[in-house]
This record gives C-alpha cells, structure tokens and sequence, in this order.
DNA sequence: CTATGACCAGATGTTTACATTTGGTCACGG
DNA sequence: CCGTGACCAAATGTAAACATCTGGTCATAG
C-alpha cells in the first residue's frame, strides 16, 4: 500500500519531464566518460544541477535510472536511422537500412556499447542486462529478410535464417573490431559504410527493387522490435 | 656463460621429437579444457606421462612452452588449410581461401582462441600476446587484395587498405559472435561458410580468375607470414 | 507542496597476516 | 648420462579487520 504511494509519487514528480531528460543527459555523459562501475547518483546529481533525492522523485533505484537510459538512447538511436531512412529513396532497399543504421550507431555512444556488450562502459550492469537481445534481433533480423524476400527486394535463394546469422556476424564484427585494432588504423566510417554496402549490395540484393515497400516492411519490424522491449515511444515518456 | 650451457643443455635434449610433442599434446588438452590461468605445469607433465623436470629439459619456462605450443598450433593450422587450398581446383580464388581458412579453425581450438582473445582461454596470457597481430595480419591481407587484384582475381576498384579492414571485421566477427549468440542457435559451419563464400565472392571476385596464380600469390603471403612470426616449419622442430 | 543534503546501513575497497599453490631447481637413483 | 620428484622461494589465494564510499531515506527549509 505504502509502496503504490511511493509510485505514484514518482509519478506525479515525474511531471517535470525537462528535469528527467537533464538527469539522463548527466548519466549519459558520465557512463561513457567514466563507466557504469564509476558513476554515482551524486555525480550525475551534481552533473545535472539538482540534489540526490530529486533523482529519487524520477526514479527508484540507480539501476532503474540506466535501464531508462538505455532505453532511451536505444529508442533515440532507432528514431534518428529511421528518419534517414525515411528521406533516403534509396533508404528502403536492404543495404540502404544497413548504411543508415550503421552511420548513425557512432553517434549513440550508450546505444554502441550496449551492442558491442562493452564492459569499459557497462562494467556491472552487463549482468543485469537481458542476454538474449543479439538472439532474438537475429530473429527479427531473419523475418525482416523473409519478407523482403516476398517483396523481391533480396535474393530468394537465401535462407534467411542463416542469412541473418551472417548479417548478425558482420554486425557484430562492426561494433568489436575497434578492441581487435586500434581505432587509429580504421578506416573513415563512410568508407567502413560504402565497403560494406557495396559488398552486401552484390551479395544479397535483388536490383532495383521497390525502396518504398522496403520501407514499410523495416518500419513494420522495427515497431515490432519497439514493443518487445518496450521502448519509449517520445522524450517526455 | 652458465645460461650457454643451460641452454645447450636444452637444444641437446629437445632431441627428443616425440617427447616434445607429447609435451604440446597434453599442455594443448589442458588449455583448452581448463584455460592458461589453471593449467600447471605438474598438470601437463602429468597428463604427458613424464616428470615435471623432463619438461625443463626442453622449456626454459612456462611462458615459453605455451608460447611454442601457440606457435605450433598456429602453424598446424596454416599449414592444414593451405593443404585444402591445394588439394582445392578453385582454392586459389579469394572465396576458396576464405573458405578453406574458416572451415579449418574450429579444429584448431588454441589458434581460435588466439584469434578471438578468448579471456576464458588464454587468461594471463593474453596480456603477453603480441597485442598487434591482427593489425599486422591486415596488412599482410591488404597487401595479399593488392595482389588479388594484379592478378586480376579480385575487383580491382576496391581499395585495398578498407577493404582488407573489412575482411577483418567479418572474421573477427565470425570468431566473437559465440559469446553473442549461443552456439546452440548457430547454423552449422557448412551453412555459415557457404553463405559467407556467396556473398563475399559476388561482392568481390572477378569470375573465372586464374586459380593457379591465386594460390601462388597466397603462398608468397603466407610465407612471408610465417616468417614475420617466426613460426615452425615443421613438427620436429 | 517540492527539493535539499545530512545521515545511515550495507556494500565495496584496502591492508595485513596467514595458508596454499606452483614455477623452477637439483641431489640422487637407475 | 637421462630423468625423477622432493624441495624451496615466490607468487597466488584466503580471511579478517578496518576504512571508505555510495545507494537510498527523510527531517527540514523554503
């Protein structure tokens, strides 16, 4: 009883959805400078401007406040590829989603380390974190392909289950390769990115393809993939 | 001039191919099942059916015997697939050797671990490895495309450099992805290397090269290799 | 009513002392 | 000679006692 109170305090308190978005704005900036491990709620108090007990009126635990972080900067990451994808016309084709989504994972550094499980970054919270995201986006992934296979956009004689698989493993390559050699010899991600889609264009594509009907499937998938992780659909949430 | 003596001492005994190999045998078992960090020296004299002096009498340390043992395997496997590159009519096209490469690694567990910085593995050691082998083997792969394309095998307007880094990132990929996505959901390695030939051959073969000067070109390069790391040439060694 | 920051219990890190393991040696037996 | 395995110093692991830090609370000020 006590406890549905307390909840529906945060909730109420949570009416101040600028404060809320400074508080994640702190934590994101702390996690990628100084890790998960290293980032106190008095440090991101004091990054955001407010005292400890304010973060208490947003949220209920430390760990609460970075699964809501996450889930944001993954949210964010998915909106910003979209709309690129949106305003490409070439956007709807399968390598025009990979170029997009790979050009952008740079920029949402908490969204990169959560892919590439780095533990500089998420230290403990590794362990929290469901272990199965790669699996079953896989899974998403091998349905993606399925259908725009029907649609004619990507080669029929894949199996899109092993397909995905190798998508998966070039993704997964993408995100780890800087641990393997250093940043300092990689190549300009727009040449990262044209490499790569050169290559996945010839290989897997179906040439010219409809990019609109493209854009529906991905758009179909990557609202499924929202509601199976529940992610905020805007800021103010 | 002790040391001299000591280390005749060693070349003397290491005349004992057999023995010596029996040593890598049981330290190669114990590696892979228990990991560096739990593998003791009694453990492998035992498991070799010898005293744990007798191993001195060919390593002057741990450390140096697990670094032969390194070098060993990872020679073995070279020299196992340039023999399926051989042996293989198409094994001189890039596909055929990426192939025949990746087919061939998960037989050889230490070389695997080696290249995926398998902590589980190689625990301690992995702060002795030389931390630059895969910006090294880049290169060599770089320099390997440039050839490709000389010989007309690869496309030839693909720069060398990104491209090479490319090549990198999908066999770091297919190394990393098992601590991604479990093995029991991987598709069978048939699968996955013929999906990966497929995509990689149209995206960056010149059909109907001259397979014989492909397999030329690699074996420059895989020399060139062996000796840059010092490898064995042969098991006797 | 909101927001603060002093406060506290429990978690985390550090030091010290002690116990165990293990890499490497070498006197000796075969 | 070669090869062994008891032996030892050094490294590693464990436990306890102590110090510090930090997530979370709440009396109080505004």
């Amino acid at each position: 009883m006590e406890e549905l109170e307390k909840a529906e305090d945060r909730k109420r308190n949570s009416n101040n959805p600028e404060r809320n978005q400074r508080i994640l704005d702190a934590a994101a900036k702390l996690l990628v400078r100084f890790g998960y491990d290293k980032t106190t709620i008095s440090d991101i108090a004091q990054e955001a401007g407010i005292s400890k007990g304010a973060i208490y009126l947003h949220y209920a635990s430390r760990e609460e406040l970075f699964q809501a972080l996450i889930m944001r900067e993954i949210a964010r990451y998915g909106r910003k590829f979209m709309e690129e994808i949106e305003a490409d016309p070439e956007g709807g084709t399968l390598i025009g989603m990979y170029r997009h989504t790979l050009n952008q994972l740079p920029r949402y550094p908490v969204a990169q380390a959560v892919l590439a499980r780095d533990k500089r970054v998420l230290g403990d919270m590794l362990r929290k974190l469901d272990p199965n995201i790669y699996l079953s986006s896989m899974n998403f992934r091998a349905e993606f392909i399925r259908r725009m296979q029907a649609a004619g956009l990507v080669r029929n004689d894949l199996n899109p289950q092993i397909t995905a698989y190798i998508l998966s493993m070039i993704s997964i390559g993408f995100v780890t390769i800087d641990e393997f050699i250093g940043k300092e010899h990689a190549p300009s991600l727009e040449d990262q990115v044209n490499t790569l889609s050169a290559l996945l264009s010839s290989g897997l594509e179906v040439p010219g393809g409809n990019s609109e009907a493209g854009k529906q499937i991905y758009r179909d998938i990557i609202e499924a993939f929202s509601q199976r992780y529940d992610l905020p659909t805007d800021e103010t949430e």
